[in-house]
DNA sequence: AATTAGATAGACCGATTGATCTACTGTCAA
DNA sequence: TTGACAGTAGATCAATCGGTCTATCTAATT
């Protein structure tokens, strides 16, 4: 029999689903119980519920997930930026889709000694890092800002897709990285 | 002397200042004491808080804002476009910026029962009829697909300002502007 | 002058928030 | 056997939430 997660995995595991599906407002209380965790161990772990929201954001593994997504498309990096794209139309057309997490994390938590901004930001500054690298690869004259161009891509397609469901943004975004990478020689 | 406004002019103009600087999560206490109004106003005019947070979104007035910039840009239509991406610029540096209302509502209210949703949709359409009315003009081939593709960079460069300040990403998505506008004839 | 509608002030409500606390249980090692 | 420790269960706390209520005041209408 499988042994279950302890405590600390089950209620990163509860919190990172019900503070995307509910929003970081989500109770403690639901968290607890989706955990089946005692109040206790949350504090005990976290420090409080600042501190979980945080954690689950670091460990998220969000770049993981873009470089995963890359490798599957193979070496070129044309073929891998492209396929980012391709990978958001998917993201963004599931019913379960409810936009970036990092991003609403940062538009909800207005209290700037919240915790999660440093990851946030830590976040798109990884992320920015990985498609630099492509570009830079790809013989972009200028892979930082290129790569400011695709994360703008990105943010547009994840933030668009939330309000105006039936648009495929990533499909127009898509066209547009294909001129952010025709800049190369 | 200036005759203050009413109440209502009051409640709106507070709680378009306080939504926007803490966030839709403010206190109704917070705002009827800014409009300096009596509990009871709010809830005769809006019924609640949500209808006040969506009339403040309905009454903002975004839009006219867009049509303005792009008016003292002159008549033609490139023109016009490229001026949002400065004004952009403009607004994403300002030490108060905080990122777009609407797309914060849209991932901040969880509840799809929420009246705000309707307006944030609302608007999101009429910058969509805005923007390919300017590309039909431009000669544009395709000016819904074009419209959607300055969509998406108009909300990238909001989401991403507020996450990379330092990143200039109006900067960036001005030169993907012009990749749409050259799709022209 | 009488009536009426809108606004004010503020008590009050139930529900929920995040967090702390005590008491108890199970496990493993010394 | 003892002790240490992590986890559980749940009472409890103060604060805050959005919303309703009564009572009073004011200004325009009739």
């Amino acid at each position: 029999m499988t042994t279950r997660p302890g405590p600390r995995e089950r209620l990163l595991d509860a919190a990172r689903e019900l503070t995307y599906s509910q929003g970081v407002q989500v109770g403690v209380d639901a968290i607890l119980k989706q955990a089946d965790v005692a109040r206790r161990s949350l504090y005990q772990h976290f420090g409080g519920k600042d501190g979980l929201v945080a954690e689950v954001l670091r460990s998220d593994g969000g770049l993981d997930r873009y470089r995963q997504v890359m490798n599957e498309a193979g070496d070129d990096p044309r073929e891998r930026v492209l396929a980012v794209f391709d990978e958001l139309d998917a993201i963004t057309s599931q019913p379960a889709f409810r936009g970036c997490r990092y991003t609403a994390a940062e538009l909800t938590l207005t209290d700037p000694a919240h915790p999660a901004h440093a990851e946030v930001r830590a976040f798109k500054e990884g992320l920015h890092r990985l498609m630099a690298a492509e570009l830079t690869r790809h013989g972009h004259p200028a892979p930082d800002a290129g790569a400011d161009q695709l994360l703008v891509l990105i943010d547009g397609v994840l933030a668009h897709a939330v309000t105006r469901p039936g648009a495929r943004p990533a499909l127009a975004a898509r066209a547009l990285a294909e001129a952010v990478l025709a800049a190369s020689k």
